[in-house]
DNA sequence: CAAATGACAAAAAAGCATATTTGTCATTTG
DNA sequence: CAAATGACAAATATGCTTTTTTGTCATTTG
């Protein structure tokens, strides 16, 4: 369909990728359906992907950048928040956002709940930004630790029924605000 | 096999069940072999259980009160432990009941897993027993609340990752422990 | 007559033969 | 000659048939 350098051509077929993932859904997309969708042969895309499992891996990642990372980093980037509120008002966007998306985004967040399930690595890396940036905003505040990032890992922790995608099932409950501002209390106590 | 009157016979079937849930596992099991392992017909069993998945839900309970209730109880009624201590060892107990099945007894901690995620009833029986425990223990000891069932259930909810059925992939992580101790330190803090 | 049986229809699973998809690579194309 | 193609084997998936399992119930049994 369309023709531009390499460089490009890899956000193009992630961007297909993702097309194609939202109408097919992830138990019937094919390499092929996405090599349709460019118009190239299957063959062009294993040029840039080695299987079919990092394609799908590399929309995932770009899914979570320009759907929780990038708006999380602007919440984290606010500069007239500071301690509890900023803390508060940033794993309220994680929440909010992953809650948001399984609703919406089903199938993208479907993909989501797969790869965390077999692709440690790039969870990992997933993770490590959002407790890195928590950890920034605990030190940055009158929060008083000696150990920001252990605290910001046990925050992240403490509250991951309320973003893991293994828990997405739960979140249809009407209670789940309530339990947030439950656990939520904790920690602001444990962190006064 | 064995024969007796209707009382013991359904504990004689869920006992059975649970053998051949260990023996062929969650994908194999048919009430046909578990009627085989009896030596009835398996109309018989359909007199005891409306269907199969109650059959499994029965095995599952059963299961449950024995492996994690029943130990988990005699920490609760440890009369010379109070307060935070109290609660620490039994929430530890908890976590340390779940992660030994799962490694050790992974057929039936399998069917565990599965009934959390589509029998709601259940498992929401199961964690309000849990809960009221942990209720009764705060409100027993020297920790000042109004609401003991509520900080439970955060500390419930806060711990999840440790316990939860759904990350048990988690628990092979080295760091594990670790984590647990982390965000334990962050409800330590917030209770005292 | 309470409890178990086994015959039965409907639903689900297993088995198998065929078609599609995945992943590689020697060849082609711009 | 970098990038794309398409032919190919191996691995997966699909569709269809046959078998097993589930769940019910009229009948049998102790």
């Amino acid at each position: 369909m369309e023709k531009s350098p390499s460089v490009l051509t890899k956000q193009q077929i992630l961007h297909a990728t993702e097309e194609t993932l939202r109408r097919f859904g992830l138990d019937k997309i094919s390499v092929t359906d996405v090599a349709k969708v460019l118009g190239v042969s299957h063959g062009t895309i294993y040029r840039h992907f080695k299987s079919k499992s990092e394609l799908l891996e590399g929309a995932t990642e770009k899914w979570l950048d320009s759907k929780i990372v990038k708006p999380l980093t602007e919440v984290y980037q606010k500069a007239e928040m500071r301690g509890m509120d900023h803390l508060q008002a940033y794993i309220w966007t994680l929440i909010q956002l992953k809650q948001h998306y399984a609703r919406e985004d089903a199938e993208l967040f479907k993909i989501y709940a797969k790869v965390t399930e077999d692709s440690a690595e790039l969870v990992s890396r997933h993770i490590g930004i959002i407790i890195e940036q928590m950890s920034e905003i605990i030190s940055r505040g009158p929060i008083k630790t000696n150990r920001p990032d252990q605290l910001a890992r046990a925050v992240f922790h403490a509250t991951m029924r309320f973003h893991h995608p293994a828990h997405a099932y739960e979140w249809k409950s009407a209670a789940i605000e309530d339990e947030f501002l439950e656990v939520w209390g904790l920690i602001r106590k444990a962190l006064s």
